[in-house]
DNA sequence: GAAGAAATCGGACTAGAGTCCGTATCTGTC
DNA sequence: GACAGATACGGACTCTAGTCCGATTTCTTC
């Protein structure tokens, strides 16, 4: 537990100055109550109230830490999304560097869509929490560049920017929530394939 | 104005029973109030209350006409998403039917992505309002159908379900309004149209 | 045109996210 | 170990979406 998200809120940056103990004490408090209380009762049904309460703490303090809901969210979303980047950036291949791009890709969109279904509750949190957050989240600007540079590898002539976010749409936590039960997760896994086979083919 | 949504709520389906006037006189309050003041204000800043207050009408008449924000969005886009509706169903070439499902699938995809711009405070405004709302909306599941029919049609060996919602994925409003600035419309265009060709082109 | 049933109205009410700021706690210094 | 400045606390407060239900209006029938 805990092992989270260094000194100040989850979305600052530089700062380097040590965290005071009552805020780090907090902290723990906070994540290990949220934990909890989203296992027990799911993601949705747990107010911030609840939360505050559960995790002995004011309401300000949860606020002032993890800015909102989203921002908690990416917190306990923080180690396990660890993982997986670490196997992208230096992990064996296919996952990691070494295979041909083609791999690589097919390979880190099969694996995202298994976290995605994996943590679909924490991940549709940090994503809809307010309006556009998914794009502003550190880690899917992670996921973007590597979709874009690997695009890049294999296609220069193609406009990887823009066919990187088109790659990672339809990988949206609200798409994947509202569609669960109409498409299975190896349908999806399948799809996300066709789809970057096909990009990286050409005509 | 008002050309919209017949009797019952913007969600309603059957119900031939006809609309009692007051319904009838503030719905078209509501709705000639909400154009007005969204034009002024911006979708995002005004409230259901001062909407209701602008239209002279309680704040429950206003929700149980049209459900929510979202069912309000939908009530407003109504008559202009006809007008695309009936171009892709019946209207000429390639839009329409008669040209090969290759050209009308990029003939709808750049379309729509012309349409998400024009309107897309509304639309971010009917997608967002709640979770999952964009795919629950008859217009989403209209396009969705087109667009599985049209790949069906080209590739009969592909799964046209899951491919169709992963062409549509990047037109959702969250990301376009989030990413607006990131990538103009000619790029969007451009892109959504090599992700069709390239699906439909096969190995 | 009066009565009764059905549909609709509207504003008080609930609930939850996020803010504010006076107060309490901590940490480095002497 | 006490002082001062910096940092963090916490709960009352605001703002908004959405609900509820007694009062009112409309429509139908005779």
């Amino acid at each position: 537990m805990s092992d989270n998200t260094g000194p100040q809120s989850a979305y600052s940056v530089g700062a380097p100055r040590r965290e005071r103990a009552d805020a780090a004490r907090n902290r723990a408090r906070i994540l290990d109550a949220a934990e909890r209380l989203f296992h027990e009762h799911g993601v949705d049904s747990v107010s911030m109230d609840q939360l505050a309460q559960a995790a002995q703490v004011g309401k300000g303090t949860l606020f002032r830490r993890f800015g909102d809901k989203a921002g908690l969210a990416v917190a306990l979303l923080d180690s396990r999304e660890a993982r997986l980047q670490a196997a992208v950036l230096s992990g064996p291949p296919p996952l990691g560097p070494g295979a041909p791009p083609a791999e690589r890709l097919t390979a880190f969109l099969t694996a995202y869509a298994d976290f995605l279904d994996a943590h679909l509750d924490l991940l549709h949190m940090s994503e809809t929490a307010r309006p556009g957050a998914r794009y502003r989240i550190g880690s899917y600007r992670l996921w973007h560049r590597h979709v874009e540079w690997l695009l890049g590898q294999a296609r220069p002539d193609l406009d990887a920017t823009v066919l990187a976010h088109a790659l990672l749409a339809p990988l949206a936590a609200d798409q994947r929530m509202a569609l669960r039960d109409e498409v299975p997760l190896d349908r999806l896994r399948a799809g996300v394939t066709e789809l970057a086979r096909s990009v990286l083919a050409g005509r």
